[in-house]
RNA sequence: GCUCCCAUCGUCUAGCCCGGUCAGGACGCCAGGUUUUCAUCCUGGUAACAGGGGUUCAAAUCCCCUUGGGAGUACCA
């Protein structure tokens, strides 16, 4: 291991960051954090024509959001800087030059228009077109044109890139962290463009300068980058640059069928795909976020985690410290992962139950005012969600296990009356309400003795008066045990409802 | 099409590098139990080495082929 571990996140600000994107800012977090080195976060925004408002704030807001921390980076500085690349346009047509001058990079003044028609020819005759050994002598390039013809053309302003040359029939092998040795053959690759004629370089420049100035000691990116890795280790080569460790990461895949995750199947199967809400500007369309669908961030990093890695171990919850401690890149997995939404949910409700009740009953003391309208006093609120949590995976998803707290029956489930409402039980219901009414101390512990005992007295059945009485203070056969229910409806509200259930159940 | 990558339960995966356990865990699903109800919970079950060929006393594990899947193939990243 290298004595300074430098690695980066490198995002692209086009969009919203994508939970895969998230996925790779983690491994990189994880990788830097274990092993003592540092986290810094690049803008790669080379491309103009997609640069999209907002969306940098939005990729900063989602690892934030993550607990993930930048050491270096547009907000954090550092003395790498800038850390974004539209800043740092000056510094790279010099490296372009360099490569010129060496020989390792051409002038070419082919039009986008005239590559089109040619990739077209190409696609008609069931071929590809590249731009390589073979078709470059033909070419409107410097390869092909004499000293003045070139300067002739760079002074009259004619709009010109600068391509890699490709070196002709050599196999280049690269050492990849997760997959080992990779090789390709030379002539297989293609004359990529290093620098734009909007006077911008290309991903590939950029980032292997930006790389090599920052002192980034391990890439760890999407394996959608496996392919232009040998164009990269080229690019080092030309320039007599140690080159840094590369890992790439498997993708993530959509939980049904085949291909890479995407937007769409979020919308499709009901899942957000990224970490917070978007909208986007071209058309106030809205994509949901994990954060706004109720998750924590803890149970979503924690998911994301484990999905391409493993500890080797049976321990699936980790806090971010864990996950810092356990992680190692070479226990991440060479094949795609499927998403899959349930597990989600199960991490967030291992999450939930975690939390405290103090801090529960705040979180849906907000949702309970936002939503209902409700302000109850906070005691309540924390009893009431001690004896429901369990059954959640989401805050939002209390009301629905807890609702008959706040609301009086109106109306009483059928198939429950039916089963459990019998005809001794108006007469019944009312002697447990008088009974109920001369208790001392409404406490679940003393309604439940005094319950019990009246049913042992007049040997009844458990069942069939627990059942009854279940039915008129909820309205349903469900929620928690009955005695604590009483305990926090109070006295008052329990005997109203036993009784106002008994006269709407005798009509 | 071409180049590269990948391949264990429906899903995430352990095991593979250094061949020899009924191929283990988790999610989901199903069943039983606990419970005054529902849920939780507990117990159990379900279900996989893509196929074919080698090498070997022995292959999920090593090699080859086939098949399948993925990514890339832009003056996008």
């Amino acid at each position: 291991m290298p004595e300074n571990i430098r690695v980066r996140f490198a995002p692209s600000p086009t969009g919203p960051l994508h939970m895969g994107g998230v996925r790779t800012a983690l491994y990189n977090y994880l990788f830097a954090k274990k092993n003592g080195g540092k986290m810094i976060l690049r803008i790669e925004d080379t491309d103009q024509t997609r640069f999209v408002p907002g969306a940098e704030q939005y990729i900063m807001e989602s690892l934030a959001w993550c607990g993930i921390q930048f050491d270096e980076g547009v907000v954090e500085g550092g003395s790498f800087g800038p850390y974004r690349q539209s800043e740092r346009k000056s510094i790279y047509a010099a490296y372009s030059d360099q490569l010129i001058q060496s020989g390792n990079a051409y002038y070419a003044f082919d039009t986008a228009g005239e590559l089109e028609e040619l990739r077209k020819q190409a696609e008609a005759d069931k071929k590809t077109f590249i731009y390589n050994a073979e078709t470059r002598k033909t070419l409107r390039n410097s390869l092909n044109m004499t000293e003045d013809e070139v300067q002739n053309h760079l002074a009259t302003g004619t709009p010109y890139v600068v391509r890699f040359l490709i070196p002709e029939n050599t196999s280049i092998s690269m050492n990849d962290l997760i997959r080992g040795t990779v090789t390709v053959k030379s002539e297989t690759l293609d004359d990529k463009v290093l620098f734009k004629s909007d006077g911008m370089p290309t991903y590939h420049l950029a980032n292997i300068v930006d790389d090599h100035l920052m002192k980034i000691s391990h890439v760890i990116r999407g394996e959608e980058w496996l392919p232009s890795l040998p164009l990269h280790v080229l690019l080092y080569e030309a320039f007599g640059w140690d080159k840094p460790q590369f890992a790439h990461l498997p993708l993530l895949l959509k939980p049904d069928g085949n291909g890479k995750l995407s937007k769409r199947d979020g919308d499709r199967l009901g899942f957000p795909v990224f970490p917070l809400q978007w909208k986007d500007p071209k058309n106030d369309e809205i994509s949901s976020g994990y954060r706004e669908n109720g998750y924590y961030p803890e149970a979503f990093v924690n998911m994301l985690a484990l999905l391409g890695w493993n500890p080797g171990s049976d321990q699936e919850l980790f806090s971010m410290n864990e996950l810092i401690e356990a992680f190692s890149l070479d226990r991440v997995g060479k094949s795609g992962s499927k998403f899959d939404p349930e597990k989600t949910k199960w991490f967030n409700h291992q999450y939930l139950m975690r939390q405290a009740d103090e801090a529960l009953a705040q979180e849906w003391l907000k949702w309970l005012k936002a939503e209902k309208d409700l302000e109850p006093e906070k005691k309540i609120v924390v009893k009431i969600v001690s004896l429901v949590k369990e059954r959640v995976n989401f805050v939002q998803e209390l009301w629905d296990e807890a609702y008959f707290f706040f609301e009086t029956p109106e109306s009483y489930d059928e198939k429950v009356v039916k089963k459990r409402w019998k005809t001794d039980s108006p007469q019944q219901m009312e002697i447990l309400a008088s009974l109920l009414d001369n208790l001392e101390g409404f406490s679940a512990d003393k309604i439940d003795e005094k319950i019990k005992n009246w049913i042992i007295e007049n040997e009844l059945s458990m069942g069939g008066i627990m059942n009854a009485l279940r039915l008129l203070l909820v309205g349903a056969a469900k929620g928690p045990h009955l005695g604590d229910i009483m305990e926090v409806l109070g006295k008052a509200e329990s005997i109203k409802r036993i009784r106002s259930g008994i006269k709407a159940l005798s009509n």
